[in-house]
Formats: C-alpha cells, structure tokens, sequence
DNA sequence: GTCTATAAATGGATAGAC
DNA sequence: GTCTATCCATTTATAGAC
C-alpha cells in the first residue's frame, strides 16, 4: 500500500510523490480524514518536505484540485476537436468521461464526489470550473445552431450530462455490475431524446 | 445568528434544538468544520447536554442523516400514491424534490451535497437510501408496464432523475436566476422523451 | 532541499457538581 | 437532565540541524 520506494526523491519528483500520494489519500478517505502526518507516512517523506513544497494542507489540495480540473478540460476539449455537431461532441465528452473513470477513479472520485467549498472556500462551484463551462458551451451552440430545441441551457445540459455524471456515480460507488462503456449507448440516446430539436 | 433564546429549553425540546442547530451547521460549513464547541455555543446549551442526548458527534450526524431521509422517502410516497403512471409519478416526484428544495434548502444541501461517507463510514452510498430506492423503484414499475423502453434500469432512473438533480445541486449553488418551479415543465418533458416507450 | 523534533492550537470527549 | 471545567489525543505548522 505505502509509496514508500528504497530511492529516495528529490525536487520536482518528491513534489509529485506528495501530489500522488495526496490524491489517492483524499480520494479515499476524503480530505479531513487524511492529516499531514498520514501523507508524510505514505509518501514516505519528510514533513518538512512537504511545506518545503506546498505552504500548507490547503495549498496542497487546491494545487491537486486545480490541476486535475484543467486535465480533464483538455481532455473534453481534444475529443470535441475531431467532432462536429453537438451531439456528436456530447457523444464524446460522455465517452471521454467514462473511460476516465474506469481507468482513473481515484482521480473521478477527488473531483466529482468530494466537496471541495468545504476545505477550498475560494473556490466556485463545481459547475462553474471549465470542464462544466466546455459541456455547457456545446449545449450553447447547439442550440443557437438549432440541432437542439430551444429552451434553457441548464436544463438542457443537465439534459444531456446529468444522467451521466449519476451513472459515473454509481459506478464509483461500486454499485454497477458493468464497466461504463456497455451503458454509453443507451445512456447517450436517452439524453439525447430528451434535447433533439 | 445564533439560535440561543432567553427561556432555556429542557428534554426534547432541548434534543430538537441541538438537532436543527447541527443541520444548520453541518449543511452551512460541513460536517468536518462544525465543532461541537460551535454547536453548544450556537444553540445556548452546554457540552454535557449534547453529550447526554447523543453518544458522540457522529451518531448526531447520523441521527439527522437517517431521520431526515425518513421523511424525504414518506413526502415521495406521498405524492406517487395520488399518482397512477411512471410519468405522472416521477413528474410528482421532481416537483415535490424541487418545493422542498426551495422551503428548506438546509436540509437539501445536507443530504443531497455532503459526502456522508467521510464522517459516517458504516452508511450506503445515498444511491441505496430509501428516497432513491423508490424512485428507482417506480422506473422499473413503469419498466414493467411498457410505458418505458426496455433499457437497463439504472440508465432509465438516471436519465429520469439525474437532470432534475443538478438542477436541484444549480439551485443550491446559487447558479439560477428562477425559482426551480419554473423550470419544473422543461425538466420532466426532456427526461421522459429519453425513456418513454 | 530534506530531515527530526517540537511548539501551539484545536477538538472530541469525560468527570463531577448542581 | 444540564452545567462547568478540564483532560488528552490529534493535527497543523514551524524551527533549526544537516
């Protein structure tokens, strides 16, 4: 379980120890739950290291949350990229989504289902960091193009990703007994019904 | 502010006020950031007597937790009895989801935003909690009944409800110009058209 | 740049008077 | 049943050696 590895770290790479450490810990035990002293344990460092680093807990969290959130932005954008059409582009977002669960859910879980305005108070809401912008933009030019029906944006994206974001939910919760990818079809068309001018 | 009033309360009542005052709390600055000095000093009663009416600061969190998803589950069969038809229970359910989170916001926030996991590690994930249970419940009934496609389960309930629940999460962020009621036609007519047979 | 040791504060919980 | 006072463990953060 521990990080702890006979090479000892420095720098650049003792900072993204912590980082990785930091993340799997608040994932999975949440951010209170996890002390400094916990992390140090597991990464198998110093305290002093990681205020070396980091000016405190906080500023360790929201380095993580920021940096995962402009990830996972990237990633939306590239597959909306090759894709033309709204739903062409929601089809991929919620591809993009599912396959980031699977295959990172320590990462899903920190950025979905904790609450970050509890140790971040600077931070605005989850729907308003870019990943949600991206989605919302798409549901926005679809329906200015008229490929959606006009009606109000929220609803119309919560439309499109909510089913979605409850079925990476549930999935995080263990309670699906299939991986994300057979539920996209279906999950995908759904939403889809509901929008479509 | 605080909830401390000049006649001092005694028995339940004094049980009732710790219990509102933590809601508030715990629904205001999480669970983590609510101590039970700032509970005693809120509510105008002393350390010994929130000691006296419960255990610890946990099993007062989960006796609001467990109470307060009682009686969201009986307001759901409330409205699903005066109902015949998935569409006109669901559409009951949104709506009554909606009204409750504009009376009592407090109580949304609690139950639908924080992450009970993290302070009360022996409870389900809220998907198998009763409230969530009978919704599921009612899709598979309308499942049955071909008045809804024959699609996994999950992928109905979520496209039926995952909407109307970031609307409620949009709400309680502050994010919407309008009460949720206005929204309430939009919201159900998309999420049926995705299911409907 | 990383370490160890420890300071300083907070918070959950208890004891015992009334 | 309620109160005050306090204990003790935990935790964040710092100081100073290497």
């Amino acid at each position: 379980m521990s990080n702890h590895s006979t090479k000892s770290l420095r720098g650049d790479e003792l900072r993204d120890q912590i980082l990785s450490t930091a993340l799997q810990m608040f994932a999975d035990k949440g951010y209170f739950n996890t002390s400094i002293h916990d992390i140090r344990k597991e990464a198998g460092v110093s305290t002093g290291a990681i205020y070396h680093h980091f000016k405190n807990k906080e500023a360790l969290a929201k380095s993580l949350y920021e940096s995962l959130l402009i990830e996972i932005d990237n990633d939306i954008n590239d597959v909306c990229k090759v894709h033309t059409g709204s739903y062409e582009k929601s089809r991929a977002i919620i591809k993009k989504m599912f396959a980031l669960t699977m295959e990172n859910p320590i990462t899903m879980q920190f950025i979905l289902m904790a609450q970050h305005r509890e140790y971040l108070p600077d931070e605005p809401p989850i729907c308003s960091s870019k990943p949600f912008q991206s989605m919302k933009n798409v549901i926005s030019e679809g329906i200015k193009n008229q490929e959606i029906k006009n009606i109000d944006v929220w609803v119309a994206a919560t439309t499109m990703f909510g089913g979605a974001l409850r079925m990476m939910g549930l999935q995080l919760d263990g309670v699906l007994n299939q991986p994300l990818s057979d539920y996209l079809d279906e999950v995908v068309e759904c939403a889809w019904l509901g929008i479509k001018q």
